[in-house]
DNA sequence: CGCCAGGACGCCC
DNA sequence: GGGCGTCATGGC
């Protein structure tokens, strides 16, 4: 990645980006497409941090209204622009479908989220669609000045207080991963840290965290990038396209891989 | 109207 | 330990 500043605004060159294939996956859930002059615009929020950001060309950005260090302490990480997405495509593109799946969405990023924000958020997604997921952290994060609340600031909350959010049965979930970060009894830093066998287990121990949720906070919020989350749409790659198992060399980077064959694949049966 | 959504739980055998 | 109905809500 390499930038100048502008004024008020940062231009930003990055090839291996695409802000509509990373920003409107499915990983993250509170950025707005909102219509502008450049190719396309972006706004929205990581954590408790802002952005709107601009594709104006292939591989162009601008960050506007940022300085420079907010963009080295903030969005660098966040974006994953010290990762060298041209060096892992080119180890994936020695599998033949992984190879057309880097093709087709090569614009792809692993966001560094935050993993409260990620939990939540995951809890949120199952067996619900994205407008709606969006719906349902759009009216929560509504409450809170537009942050994402802290666990602190929902520990009065019970299903029923939440009702506001129509999150329907998820409700009760929400409030068990409040009360087990609130007490102490999971701790995410230390979560993320974990062999990761082990990290599964201790964000199962949370009502609503099943298998697919887990694998995506590990992820998506604690950049474990050998988790590899399992939807319907990736048992439908593994059973078309790998039959006898996932490479073994892509595995450290499985969760990577998994992203641009969801894309991918999701792209093939619209 | 019915079907489905980036699932997980509880109960069944 | 695998199979299956159920869970709220709303987009389509």
């Amino acid at each position: 990645m390499d930038y100048k500043i502008s004024g008020n605004d940062i231009i930003v060159h990055e090839a291996d980006l695409d802000l509509d294939e990373t920003l409107d996956c499915g990983q993250a859930f509170r950025w707005k497409k909102v219509s502008s002059d450049y190719e396309c615009t972006y706004t929205g929020s990581f954590f408790n941090d802002r952005l709107t950001v601009s594709q104006t060309g292939r591989g162009d950005f601008i960050f506007h209204d940022t300085t420079e260090e907010e963009l080295l302490k903030k969005w660098v990480d966040y974006f994953d622009f010290n990762t060298d997405y041209t060096e892992l495509k080119k180890m994936f593109s020695e599998d033949e479908t992984l190879s057309k799946a880097c093709e087709y969405a090569g614009g792809i990023r692993l966001l560094r989220q935050n993993s409260w924000e990620c939990l939540i958020s995951f809890i949120i997604s199952q067996n619900n669609n994205i407008p709606r997921i969006k719906g349902i952290i759009d009216r929560l994060c509504e409450k809170y000045n537009e942050d994402f609340p802290s666990p602190e600031q929902l520990s009065g909350e019970d299903p029923d207080s939440l009702s506001y959010l129509r999150s329907g049965f998820r409700a009760k979930y929400i409030c068990d991963a409040v009360s087990k970060v609130n007490s102490g009894d999971i701790d995410l830093k230390a979560v993320s840290a974990m062999p990761i066998d082990e990290a599964r287990a201790a964000l199962k121990r949370i009502k609503g965290v099943g298998p697919k949720v887990a694998e995506c906070v590990l992820l998506f919020g604690m950049y474990r990038i050998e988790a590899f989350p399992v939807d319907v749409w990736i048992k439908r790659v593994l059973a078309e396209y790998y039959p006898g198992g996932f490479p073994e060399y892509i595995s450290g980077y499985a969760g990577i891989a998994q992203q641009y064959l969801f894309h991918y694949i999701r792209n093939l049966s619209e």
